[in-house]
DNA sequence: AACCTCACG
DNA sequence: ACGTACGTGAGGTTG
């Protein structure tokens, strides 16, 4: 058997460049772990890159210290670690732990020396993973270090050959080296006056400082006398930067293994929020030490013929449910724990299985109401769709129940089989299938996954094959009109500033406006100062470039994100939204590709936009909440002073106006009703005064004052909103109408800033997620009410608190009483919800 | 990939 | 004393 490569990793080393490399990180209950972050990193990529037989880690621990006895001062200067990075030293521990991954620690001993021995004794090829540059000494034949530069990830390979090379010294050498030089960090004094040039020079020329002494009578004038001076410095600081190679350190290395993908460190890692790692987990797993002890041993069956897979249909069709997923080049069907089948979609008609014959097998099977297991099965439905086949019977989609579980959805497939330790797709999604049926629960969500996730997910489907029609030449013509709008503005911008620039860049605009141009700035950003609408608006008189650069930044909005990038998205002449069912925090939807829910809206100029949008069958119909998320609030709070002004159907805003000024409702003005509205909202994102203030320039202590006098006039919501934040302390998550949870771990950090978010994230979520859970609801009501009238019109889009429906014009009346009546009746509460309809050819009309 | 800016509810 | 409103997606620049 060849000798094995042993690695052997510094530590201290990794995990102090590793907390200074990256930035703070936060998992779930708020703990900063960027150093831990970092270490594991660097571990999985050297692990990758240099693909080491063994694996140890070593760590300094306090005690008894050899080098302080011979220099007192020894690492003196040296404070204590950061506390954010003291307590992520048990985090590392537990975590390599869990990994099976070897630890070397002895009390007084520090790592080089632990490192230093173990590579002594071991008889093999050693890698050392270090950023101390002290490590180099121990190179050799059959040791290299691997010294971590500024970027972390990246290492710098040490040899003998590179030492000699790039340094010019050899391995002894750079003991002697820091004997003359010292060693800030470390507090290693070296000859005072000698500094990088001359104990390079010196050493070149003497080898070593044994010969150096013995002719220091060569040297002349200041540095002669500075090299006696500190002779014994000299002897001393070689004795401190020389790696003890003999401790009594003694390693099994038969039991230096390498990582292991244990479901206890996934566990770990799942709390730490490194879905990154945890997807990296199992770059290893055919290695013979890397089994992973939760799972069984699964059986990958290849279906080679067309006779198998029939016999395999019958079998899925007996079970009690079946896992199905499809890449587009392969197939694959569980429905057991340990045995996974796998068909290949070959396009070769040659071949008795090929994809054709593979689809026409498996398509009444999966059209059948047959109780199935899928991932996504949105995305299933439109890859199926493209070769003709229909999905029905899902019953478990994994995608969807994780999200519910856990709050937050892994990016894909193999992230989530990663986390749970699976590494079959079929029987992955097989086993989650059941687990995750268990947790919903035992977390009380299994109406909101059976009764609306699981039956949403079927109707957004069919949204977004129904997608919007879109005006192609009239999106032609007014991108052709914005270019020449942005084109002339660019011009003028030129001029006035003398100069030509890059507009879009902020960097640049920055060195204009506020260098250049000398115009007071505003807040800074990471970078330099802001040039954000905000700050333009409060210079805009004051140069006549600022104007224009505001009016630039409109249209090159509008042309690049709305006319430009819209393009390419339409198909023929509709386009296809994507409806993120998994995304949000909150369990509302998202759209993407193109976002949909963003179109402009608050302008004139921007609601142009909406013309391009035009309804397929005739009419759009729109149907939104007014203020839902306020009514909740009022439902859940039971205010009485805020329930009988929406039961009364008073205007919320002049009320609160009325209340909070002191004067009766019909006095209340525009601006007033807009500061009150400020209010409103802020109460719903969770109140701030500063926030406030910045919204409706308010100075601080109104702002506060406001909020107070809210809270005195409406004081159950006070009651409630407290109680959102208490849960979340007690419980670790708030939830909404139907259940829906949201893990909060912020709430309970140290730092300000994240535990006021957690604050406010507590009691916006349940309005803002329950208002989502209802608009599912009456989506689904909807829906189903406008089949059952055997109406033909399509629910096209939702907004959050609005659905638009693309409607033939002989069911536009019909189509708008059953938006109304479905959507007002969704859910029964305290506080009435009320909806407003309106039609239109266009979505600008509508 | 991170940041800035800006579009929406 | 801290330094922010809640939830998104997209395009552009920059390193």
């Amino acid at each position: 058997m060849s000798k094995q490569k042993l690695m052997i990793i510094d530590g201290n080393s990794i995990i102090n460049r590793a907390y200074f490399a990256i930035k703070p990180l936060n998992d779930e209950q708020g703990r900063n772990v960027n150093a831990v972050y970092g270490f594991v990193n660097i571990l999985f990529k050297v692990l990758q890159d240099y693909a080491p037989d063994k694996l140890a880690v070593a760590f300094d621990l306090r005690g008894h210290n050899f080098r302080k006895d011979i220099y007192p001062l020894y690492k003196a200067n040296r404070h204590g670690m950061p506390d954010d990075l003291a307590a992520q030293m048990p985090i590392l521990h537990q975590l390599l732990q869990a990994m099976g991954v070897t630890i070397v620690e002895s009390p007084g001993v520090e790592a080089d020396d632990i490192i230093g021995t173990v590579c002594k004794a071991y008889d093999g090829y050693s890698y050392i993973v270090s950023g101390d540059r002290d490590m180099m000494q121990l190179v050799s034949d059959a040791v290299t270090v691997l010294l971590t530069k500024r970027g972390v990830t990246d290492v710098e390979v040490i040899t003998p050959e590179t030492l000699q090379s790039n340094y010019g010294l050899t391995p002894l050498q750079v003991i002697e080296y820091k004997a003359l030089r010292g060693d800030t960090s470390d507090n290693i004094p070296g000859v005072r006056g000698v500094g990088e040039k001359t104990a390079m020079a010196l050493l070149s020329k003497y080898g070593d400082i044994d010969n150096l002494y013995a002719n220091v009578d060569n040297e002349t004038g200041a540095l002669h006398d500075k090299l006696v001076a500190d002779k014994d410095m000299a002897y001393v600081s070689r004795q401190l930067a020389t790696i003890v190679t003999d401790t009594d350190i003694k390693l099994n290395f038969d039991e230096c293994r390498l990582p292991c993908a244990t479901e206890s460190a996934r566990e770990i890692l799942r709390d730490l929020h490194f879905r990154t790692v945890l997807a990296r987990l199992d770059w290893d797993k055919t290695d013979e030490t890397t089994t992973v002890d939760s799972e069984v041993e699964v059986t990958v069956n290849a279906v080679s013929d067309a006779s198998q897979l029939r016999q395999i249909v019958e079998k899925m069709q007996q079970a009690p449910y079946f896992a199905f997923y499809t890449d587009g080049k392969t197939v694959h069907l569980s429905c057991e724990n340990n045995v996974e089948y796998v068909a290949q979609l070959s396009n070769n008609f040659l071949d008795e299985l090929n994809e054709t014959a593979v689809w026409s097998i498996l398509s009444p099977l999966l059209s059948a109401d047959v109780p199935k297991a899928v991932y996504d099965g949105k995305l299933l439905r439109h890859m199926l769709s493209n070769v003709g086949l229909s999905l029905n019977g899902v019953k478990y989609d994994v995608c969807l129940m994780q999200y519910l579980v856990e709050y937050r959805a892994y990016k894909d497939l193999d992230s989530l089989l990663a986390a749970y330790g699976y590494t079959k797709p079929g029987v992955g999604i097989y086993a989650l299938a059941d687990k995750l049926n268990n947790q919903l629960a035992e977390h009380g969500v299994e109406s909101l996954y059976y009764d609306i996730e699981l039956p949403l997910s079927d109707l957004l489907y069919r949204m977004e094959t129904e997608g919007v029609k879109v005006d192609v030449p009239l999106l032609n013509q007014m991108s052709a009109e914005m270019h020449n709008k942005t084109d002339a503005l660019v011009r003028e911008i030129y001029d006035l500033v003398d100069e030509t620039f890059n507009v879009n860049s902020p960097m640049q605009l920055s060195r204009i406006l506020f260098e250049k141009l000398g115009l007071p700035h505003g807040r800074k950003t990471q970078k330099g100062y802001s040039t954000d609408n905000e700050v333009l608006e409060k210079i805009s008189d004051k140069h006549p470039v600022v104007p224009k650069i505001l009016e630039y930044r409109q249209y090159a909005k509008l042309a690049s994100t709305y006319l430009d990038g819209l393009k390419p998205l339409v198909v023929g002449s509709v386009v296809h939204t994507t409806f993120n069912q998994t995304l949000t925090s909150t369990g509302r939807l998202s759209s993407s590709d193109p976002n949909l829910q963003n179109i402009p809206i608050r302008n004139d100029k921007g609601k142009e936009i909406r013309k391009l949008f035009c309804s397929k069958y005739g009419v759009f119909v729109g149907a939104d909440y007014s203020q839902i998320e306020l009514r909740l609030l009022a439902s859940f709070s039971l205010d009485d002073n805020m329930l009988n002004t929406f039961k009364a159907g008073e205007d919320i805003h002049a009320r609160v106006a009325s209340e909070l000024l002191g004067i009766p409702p019909q006095m209340v003005n525009s601006d007033m009703r807009r500061m009150a509205k400020a209010v409103n909202f802020g109460i719903i994102y969770g109140i701030s005064d500063f926030g406030l203030s910045q919204n409706v320039n308010l100075s601080l202590g109104k702002a506060h004052e406001y909020i107070q006098l809210y809270f005195t006039r409406f004081p159950t919501i006070k009651a409630y909103l407290d109680g959102c934040v208490e849960q979340a302390r007690k419980d670790g998550y708030v939830t909404t109408i139907t259940g829906r949870r949201r893990q909060i771990p912020e709430i309970k950090s140290s730092n300000y800033n994240l535990r006021s978010f957690g604050e406010r994230a507590a009691m916006n979520m349940p309005l803002q997620g329950s208002a989502a859970d209802i608009m599912k609801i009456a989506m689904l009501k909807v829906d189903s009410a406008m089949r059952k009238a055997g109406l033909k019109s399509k629910i096209v889009l939702q907004i959050h608190d609005e659905l638009i429906v693309d409607c033939y014009p002989d069911e536009a009346d019909a189509v708008k009483a059953i938006l109304t009546e479905q959507m007002e009746n969704a859910v029964s509460l305290a506080c009435p919800l009320t909806v407003e309809t309106e039609e239109g050819a266009t979505l600008y009309e509508a």
